[in-house]
DNA sequence: CGGCGACTTGAATACTATCAACGTCGGTGG
DNA sequence: CCACCGACGTTGATAGTATTCAAGTCGCCG
């Protein structure tokens, strides 16, 4: 599972006990990106890492509340099951990021996560959190602010689900995952994709052939480079101009010509209609 | 603007002053529906009602975020407004529903909450809000209870635009309004909607023909009635039962028998898939 | 080697968007 | 008062995109 070009994560930070590894306050806020309170005394609170192997899940639907989950290192999806036992895909964790939120109303999870490959995870009882906040008043501003950051990213998730076409949604997709490698410190271009065309598909609300298509139709299009589950990103400018056809009515007149001179280039329609050379050109 | 079947809410919840009403954090916990912090020598703290008209905008995109907003009375709807201007509906709020918390990350809100109708909100600033969330650990854990809740829905509204076709969107839309409707003592069933068919569409990733279409066609079907904006809910269970034909492969011989039949039934092809008579037999 | 899961690709279908025409309702001003 | 207008809504015809169904390939593991 770990045969990828990412590094191996050195878990360094952290103490060896009872064979597990173990973090302190000022490490988890690290890793989250918050402030961590200034002075504290309680450099003896530590949090424990709990390894979760490839298939595993932090935590299932229904599940009693008790905990919330920092990933340190691995890569992670979260699902929602509707009543066919169908899996909708909500997020793709990694490093840095909260688990959990979700079962603080009413005590129990209302979404499953579940490791997509090895996974390092650290446990933040939500009661020794609750204690923690109320001591460092900025810790329980930090939490509203992860929580108030996640709310707006399902935002943009709803107005990319309901109003981009399935090129934009892949292509946003990507350079999503890429800006998020690179603010990790791995290749922000070149990364290969922890979970399959299905997952993807359902991220997206799309079909795992119509992710399959899109992908090739980029690779024809030398916009990325595609083997499998290694991606290249090739002209990430392009990508993230991506866009469906403009909505608004009132530039019909330039789409038209636009279309014309776009799927003469690219045989098929498989260009998107608001493709590359127009979203350079707006600029 | 008021002139539909609901009731004038009476304020009479809250003191005058200065021409304004005000209510105290016990008639804003209740109107949250959390509790309220029991022993309160805080009666004297105090938040500002302010009105809005049909059309006014309660915050912006950009704008500094400085308070959070109840909805008192009123309905309104929070967008999200893309490149090209074009909005995107995220929610309908309604009375006892939170405004605002998308600002506190990053101090400037994501969204823009506009009024529907006439609208009496009342004003939480925030920082007013902290400083009572460090008197009152019920309050903050209150808070949270809030944001997750509120995370949780938009990972349903996710799910729901990603997974459904656009009759069980239409359907849900409907009975999710009843019944949020029910919750504040107003009828489920027979109510008007304060939005057009263009922000229903967009809140719901279709087009405002798309809608109308599919309203008509619940009405032949006699599940609901319309005319306008006045809806009628008649078979609220066949509504709610209503769904995408199931992705699982493996069910190929019924729908294709059931299709037939209810294509039979109900002339074109407006009959969703999965519908009444199917799903009450799935039961 | 056989089989399975993941992936790709093609062809046909089906659903929804788009474009367009028309109807209704309210408000406004001649 | 009536004509006009604009916003909203309905309905039809058509087009286009994404899904569905169906092979077939590739890589991996027992």
């Amino acid at each position: 599972m770990q045969k990828n070009s990412f590094p191996a994560v050195s878990n360094e930070a952290g103490w060896r006990c009872h064979g597990n590894l173990w973090s302190n306050l000022r490490e988890v806020c690290e890793l989250l990106h918050i402030p961590a309170p200034a002075a504290s005394a309680d450099e003896e609170v530590l949090f424990q890492h709990v390894r979760f192997k490839a298939g595993q899940r932090v935590h299932t639907i229904g599940q009693n509340f008790e905990t919330l989950y920092i990933v340190n290192s691995g890569f992670l999806k979260t699902v929602l099951i509707d009543e066919y036992g169908n899996e909708q895909v909500l997020s793709f964790p990694m490093k840095g990021d909260l688990l959990g939120i979700d079962g603080i109303h009413n005590q129990h999870h209302a979404s499953e996560a579940v490791a997509l490959s090895d996974c390092d995870i650290i446990l933040l009882p939500y009661r020794t959190f609750s204690v923690l906040g109320r001591t460092y008043a900025e810790l329980e501003q930090a939490m509203y602010s992860v929580m108030s950051r996640e709310l707006v990213r399902e935002q943009l998730m709803i107005g990319m689900l309901s109003a981009l076409s399935a090129e934009a949604k892949v292509a946003r997709f990507l350079t999503n995952l890429g800006e998020r490698f690179s603010q990790l410190g791995y290749s922000g271009k070149f990364f290969n994709l922890r979970m399959t065309r299905h997952e993807i598909g359902s991220y997206l609300g799309l079909t795992l052939e119509t992710v399959s298509r899109t992908l090739s139709a980029f690779n024809e299009m030398g916009l990325i480079s595609v083997d499998q589950r290694q991606i290249g990103l090739l002209d990430a400018a392009a990508l993230k101009t991506l866009r469906r056809l403009p909505p608004t009515k009132g530039r019909n007149k330039v789409s038209e010509k636009v279309s014309e001179k776009v799927s003469a280039l690219v045989g098929k329609n498989l260009m998107p209609q608001w493709g590359k050379e127009v979203a350079v050109a707006l600029n």
